[in-house]
DNA sequence: ACAAAAGTGTTCCCGGTACACCCATGG
DNA sequence: CCATGGGTGTACCGGGAACACTTTTGT
């Protein structure tokens, strides 16, 4: 337990959580209040700590994730180291409260990491009272290189999104082709035609059909599909043994 | 000039110089003498430095590249953390000769780049004589976790090659079309037909024709070929105002 | 009945794939 | 003259893009 305790003092990780939520990407921001010059300034940052001189980076951003957000076996992904040597200086304001209630440390490293949950089935309970879902669109400033980093995160999870099938981590379970669609929509920021879109889905094995509609919704009422992990790794594995 | 030499003990950087020599993809690995239980080993290394106390990483991977490998202004790219709690000692030889040379430390997480270079227009006399080209294919066990550095430093070129204009990192500005496929084929560990393989390259606007033949190659001379950079980041720059 | 989103087919074009022969040079 | 790699064209197929109307529910 002293071992998670002790913290090297030159590298932190920092984790972009997005959440989903019916529409709108969001990301967890944490506020901070920053006294400078005789004014208290309501700040936002990513959550994010030192890393444990006996963790490896993924457990301490486990132990971010669960300590600062309240989540738990969620998709996680480091995707960027950030190293540029005044990025706690970005601001003197900053810089100031790093001094104060950092490790000391001028210079300090940080892995990015971004994660992906489902707002819909996510105990806000949990989450601390100073951590807020911001929409990705309207943050401003951040602290530190903060901002930045969000911005690399984006850019990482629109690469990624169309080449590995992680757009399920947003959604709930059951999920409908509109809801799916609309998140490639928001991420990539293009728009799709609704029927290209269905038979592209169509011809992917892997998103499967739930048998199952969903009532009550003033309209006709959509049909459920969900992920199914095991055949997709099942033709994952085929196209790397032909790439092999 | 003494700030370089005061060093973060629990950060470096590794290096994967990927080297193209005719036909084989090749690595630049550093020989160890290393003695253990009264035997000297002769083990390999990829060349790579604690991160100065103030250096953006680039910088380290830059010095490291420069020092260790003699090459300046190549192509250079961050691809992973690595932070294993036992990477320094998967075998106990390489824990007791690291615990000799080392900072003294026991927990060092390192920042895995890969860079290219292409191995005719490469001037080996500025190399350190520990340094050594090995064939990518026929590399043993290395020092520390390497060996799994080097490992994901392909799968990352991989994925990267077909992204980005890379390849021609590892080609002499003028090249032929069969040197180009090629590169392809070896990364990719794919084949590729010919005439599908021009075609393709004939659409992309940016590999131009010299208007030039290679002689005295003992048969037809094959024209010589170069990438554009500025057509090809005007053209990369309208599929980013479509993404966008 | 009406509002709201679900669901569905066809045509066109382009990029990928498969496939076999003649050409220009060096030796 | 022969060995060596250079260089070329065609036919097929599947996926991407454009496009408009009917269906089923809740209210």
């Amino acid at each position: 337990m002293d071992d998670e305790l002790r913290l090297i003092p030159n590298l932190s990780i920092d984790c972009v959580i997005f959440g989903w939520d019916e529409g709108v990407l969001k990301v967890l921001l944490r506020k901070e209040l920053i006294e400078y010059k005789d004014i208290v300034h309501i700040e936002w940052k990513l959550p994010g700590n030192h890393v444990g001189m006996n963790e490896r980076i993924e457990d301490t951003a486990t132990r971010v994730l669960k300590e600062q957000a309240g989540v738990e076996n969620i998709f996680m992904k480091q995707f960027m180291v950030f190293s540029d040597l005044d990025r706690l200086r970005r601001r003197e304001m900053d810089y100031q409260w790093i001094k104060k209630y950092g490790l000391g440390e001028d210079r300090v490293i940080t892995v990015g990491f971004y994660s992906l949950v489902n707002l819909l089935n996510f105990d806000s309970s949990k989450l601390l009272n100073v951590a807020e879902w911001h929409n990705v669109d309207e943050v401003e400033s951040l602290i530190f290189d903060h901002k930045e980093i969000l911005g690399e995160a984006l850019k990482k999870l629109k690469e990624d999104v169309t080449m590995h099938p992680i757009v399920f981590e947003l959604l709930p379970k059951k999920f409908t082709l509109t809801q799916l669609q609309q998140i490639y929509e928001v991420i990539l920021g293009t728009r799709f035609d609704k029927r290209n879109f269905r038979r592209k889905i169509a011809n992917l094995k892997y998103v499967v059909s739930c048998n199952e509609k969903q009532y009550g919704v003033g309209h006709k009422p959509p049909s459920l599909f969900r992920f199914d992990p095991k055949i997709y790794s099942k033709i994952h594995q085929k196209n790397l043994d032909a790439t092999a």
